[in-house]
DNA sequence: TTCAAGTATTCGATTATTCGAATGTATAAA
DNA sequence: TTTATACATTCGAATAATCGAATACTTGAA
């Protein structure tokens, strides 16, 4: 990952981060919900779902259509929210590693690093650009 | 998603939300590294870093090994982090949809919806619990 | 023992997030 | 045109997150 982009894509997550709003996309993942639609549901007051999917949408994972006075809000990146929440939903095992195990992966690290150099130079003295 | 849990599922994506763990987990994922090694990656202070390395520790996303004075951390579900960064970094298209097509989603969804009720209370019938 | 290196924790100060209450706006019906 | 419905926005207070500075802890070496 580029370095400036984790700035972004920390933002991005950070949408994600809240209970309410991870309820709001949870419902939008099985079909286009209205506001209302969602105050039955959720467990929060207009005012503040209003709030949360303003949130939403400056993310860029939701938009709206309007119905006559309703707007009917739906994912507008459906593949990022639905294989975020799939990612996040499994529960991986938590692994547990020895000193011994830690010390071999920094050497393969190591050495991978230094081919990697290697190749780089390579490449620049033949020609770079 | 069972109901509670988007409370756990928020937590989790909190510990993943800000620019400075994330660039920690990045690190992270091509091999373990010590403190000191990522305060020479990093713009940010030892003590900040430490603070941010609880943080993923107590999300249970990171561990480490001590090695001497050294403390070696690699993640502790290089499967999740791995697959959630992969799914933030590829950008998925945003989509616009119409009215008309959000109209035939909602009544896909209730006719399904009609469905699921139907065969439900006939489960319930012949024989619950 | 001391000492230094490597890392963690605590403490304030600053900034950001969150929520409810109140208010604003658009649309459609009367 | 009024009115009701469905949302959005603004504001202020409460809470939470963040950071640097200072300090504490732990380990290995002298």
């Amino acid at each position: 990952m580029p370095p400036e982009d984790s700035q972004n894509a920390a933002e991005l997550l950070k949408a994600f981060s809240h209970p309410t709003r991870l309820a709001i996309l949870l419902e939008l993942v099985d079909g286009p919900k209205c506001v209302t639609d969602m105050e039955e549901i959720l467990p929060a007051r207009q005012a503040n779902i209003s709030q949360h999917l303003a949130v939403l949408r400056h993310a860029k994972l939701v938009d709206y259509a309007q119905d006559g006075t309703l707007r009917c809000y739906y994912l507008s990146r459906p593949r990022l929210v639905k294989d975020l929440l799939a990612v996040v939903e499994r529960d991986d095992p938590v692994v547990k590693r020895t000193p011994a195990e830690i010390q071999a992966d920094k050497e393969r690290l190591a050495k991978a690093k230094a081919v990697t150099r290697a190749s780089k130079s390579g490449r620049e003295k033949a020609g770079k650009r």
